[in-house]
DNA sequence: TTTATTTTAATTGCATACAATTTAATTTGA
DNA sequence: TCAAATTAAATTGTATGCAATTAAAATAAA
């Protein structure tokens, strides 16, 4: 591809994820407002059923996010009365975030969350794995590039 | 799948792209520093290299940004003096958007930007390629759920 | 023509994102 | 042991991103 073509939007794939990234967002929108979350709260939500009572930096890592953008979320679901924040007895450095009675219960309704969002979107199945196999292979791909970053190389 | 393994985060095609997204966006800012440009501002003089003296409401629909948006956005470009806003003399409701002469300028050494994020991300050209063609798809598969949300129907 | 509707940006308010810095706690090393 | 280095969250500052509202201009309709 020629310097002038590259320099195109149409040929920016950054753009295509990104522009599509948003749509998605978009489209969990409507489903997830009935559970009283945004799109954020909801993948932070998605982590810590999986695994609960874990630190800001543990939930950070799995979601790709930093405190910044996490300790004023975790506080807005805490508001909630989704979770709790409580400074780890054993390193007071960590603030475990355990989930409560009211944040596991609201599993059961999100069970039907993604369901309904695939429904609503009228993709096939087929398409969407395809695509989180190569988002995987992506990511797995520019690793290395963040890791380097982050040691300075 | 069953209900409980769509819940996890690891099946979220949607956590996939997001966290792709924000990869390839991370990739982008140390060549983007160089320009003066965060990557949104890059997409927007993307598509006014492409197209010039373009209202606010035609580069939004080019970029999936509206005006809450693209504002502020743009009045940092043109504090940079890389462009100008003015009201269309035809129709005072449209604000102009047109490229000064340091905007066409910083095109040329934007030419380098998507040779060096590809150098440096360590991607092959292939799997880029059906990236992009499968977000095409993808995002043609969402947008007539996006149109009718707009039509509210 | 004169009012009602529609269209376009700007504004407001809220929620991310993330770099950089700060603070407190812990671990390392001399 | 005890100062230096490291680690984890919180904070600060800047930049999106979008829904909802507002204001101004243009168009449609009566």
């Amino acid at each position: 591809m020629s310097y002038e073509e590259a320099l195109k939007l149409e040929n920016q794939t950054c753009f295509a994820v990104y522009a599509c990234a948003k749509e998605i967002t978009r489209l969990y929108q409507p489903v997830l407002r009935e559970l009283g979350l945004t799109y954020t709260q909801y993948i932070a939500m998605l982590a810590l059923w999986e695994r609960d009572a874990v630190s800001v930096k543990e939930l950070g890592e799995r979601l790709y996010l930093d405190s910044g953008t996490l300790t004023p979320l975790l506080k807005k679901l805490e508001a909630q009365g989704l979770l709790t924040r409580a400074r780890d007895a054993g390193d007071e450095r960590q603030l475990l975030i355990r989930l409560s009675e009211a944040g596991r219960a609201l599993r059961e309704k999100a069970l039907e969350v993604p369901e309904k969002v695939f429904c609503q979107s009228g993709v096939n199945i087929e398409m969407l794995l395809k695509i989180r196999s190569q988002m995987g292979e992506l990511m797995t791909a520019l690793q290395p590039v963040a890791a380097a970053d982050q040691r300075g190389d």
